[in-house]
DNA sequence: CAGTGGTCTAGACCACACT
DNA sequence: GTGTGGTCTAGACCACTGC
């Protein structure tokens, strides 16, 4: 019995009941266990479809910009109706996971698209839109690896020391230094992971990171604060030490609410401004 | 007729057909016109259902707080199948515009209520939870009818010099003044609000301005920047005018994508961050 | 044309809340 | 118990895409 259906268990609706009923072959489906697991394991069946998704999302079967099975597959697949599939793909296209394409089918989401440049990055210059300003000019100031320090180790979820990989990065639009980014990840994850290599990358750093890593990014968390540079941090932003600045620390997760990447950012916000919505 | 449905008109499902099929008396449905509206006009169902139970929404058919009809009571009203008027609220619902509760009922949405204190403050103490931070003092410094300056009107879509209500006032957290925000409101749809009537409300102002103005801001967009006080602002905000504060501008809407309220403010940040959540 | 996701319906049963 | 929203199914037709 591949699907847990609510508290009373054992139930099957009466409409269901495939032809051949116990052929649970192919679902890695949780244990019909009796009672006592820690895990809540009862939850809706579109629930338990779309962790089962998640699962494949993980596990790589399906990479970033292909497609998934139609619904009618995995309904076929999952055994169960079409309805419950698309609605367990509805909540994962919700969460930005997949993207559904009318007519052509349901994907995965990638960062490696040329659809919006960079996903995460709210700062948007004054005048004209994105598009106009065109792509930024990076330079890679550093990268190198360290021992993870404390705070970046505790943030990351790592042992103070493990090693992980920093870099050190400017951003240019249209000739101005406009971003100062300090970069932390796991060595273990990006092993590899060089200065040559991200200088080279044309696209998006998250791209990168998904491409040549296997690791997508999901979703982020960012603390927003107003600072004054020290000195170093001034040149290299090529404004005075009195300038205050927007610091942006972005921790960003990928699948399961792994932290997989720290960011420290200063923004300029003299001809940039960081635009949020509420909702 | 009551709904166009896709762009082949006149069609209507074989197993829909009610009984009377010509009592479309109480539903403003849009003309069935044959050619040329510049309005696209044609949209799915539920899309015209959600529309149509916004306009009850904005026209306070409904108040916030309360609740709405049952999906039933709303099918049979709207003569669609339960299951249309359940998509409909759910895009409603993912809107924050109205609450569902299973076993009660859904309800129309409101800032009047216990749960979040602040639904557009995004800024949290460093250490502990707003819970333990407990609610802001507030102070109003000011609050009184002026012309709108130019760039406020065009903001908030008036002509200049039309009239506006300006308020400043300090919020204050645990004895810290971090705080310090100038309002903008249309003086037209807010006749009558004054400083006592701010200062006296308990709870947030946006639950004022809904309760005693019948005005509810369902969205809001922010343009973020560091930047350093004048002298007055960081006497108010008892910091050196060296001090780099957050500068939020905030445009909140209400039903219909129309502005109603323009706020500036300046966060301290060395007690608070300003949290963001990615997607 | 066939295949995909999108819309719409109808009916069943469930979990939850109030009375 | 009754009524609410929540889940699940089944089947129909639609619009879009690409062969």
């Amino acid at each position: 019995m591949p699907f847990v259906r609510c508290k009373t268990n054992a139930r099957i609706p009466l409409h269901t009941m495939p032809s051949t009923p116990s052929s649970a072959a192919d679902t890695p489906a949780s244990p019909t266990g009796t009672v006592g697991l820690s895990v809540p394991a009862f939850s809706p069946l579109y629930q338990q479809i779309k962790g089962l998704i998640l699962q494949s999302l993980q596990s790589g079967e399906w990479k970033p910009g292909e497609a998934i099975p139609s619904e009618i597959e995995l309904a076929a697949r999952f055994r169960v109706s079409q309805g419950t599939v698309r609605k367990a793909i509805d909540d994962l296209a919700a969460e930005n996971l997949v993207i559904r394409r009318q007519g052509k089918g349901t994907f995965v989401a990638t960062h490696a698209e040329h659809q919006v440049q960079y996903r995460f990055l709210r700062l948007l210059p004054d005048s004209g839109d994105a598009s106009v300003e065109g792509p930024a000019e990076r330079h890679i100031i550093d990268c190198k690896l360290v021992r993870a320090p404390a705070d970046v180790a505790r943030t990351l979820g790592l042992r103070t020391g493990e090693s992980v990989i920093q870099a050190r990065r400017v951003l240019s639009f249209q000739g101005i230094p406009t971003i100062l980014e300090d970069i932390w990840l796991p060595g273990q994850a990006f092993k590899g992971l060089n200065a040559a290599h991200m200088a080279n990358y044309p696209g998006p750093t998250y791209a990168m990171l998904e491409l040549d890593f296997g690791v997508r990014m999901v979703r982020a968390e960012e603390k927003i604060r107003a600072v004054l540079p020290d000195q170093a941090q001034a040149t290299l932003l090529q404004v005075t030490p009195a300038t205050p600045l927007l610091s942006v620390e972005r921790l960003a997760y990928t699948y399961n609410d792994v932290p997989m990447e720290l960011r420290r950012g200063l923004y300029r916000t003299d001809t940039h401004y960081y635009r949020n919505e509420l909702n």
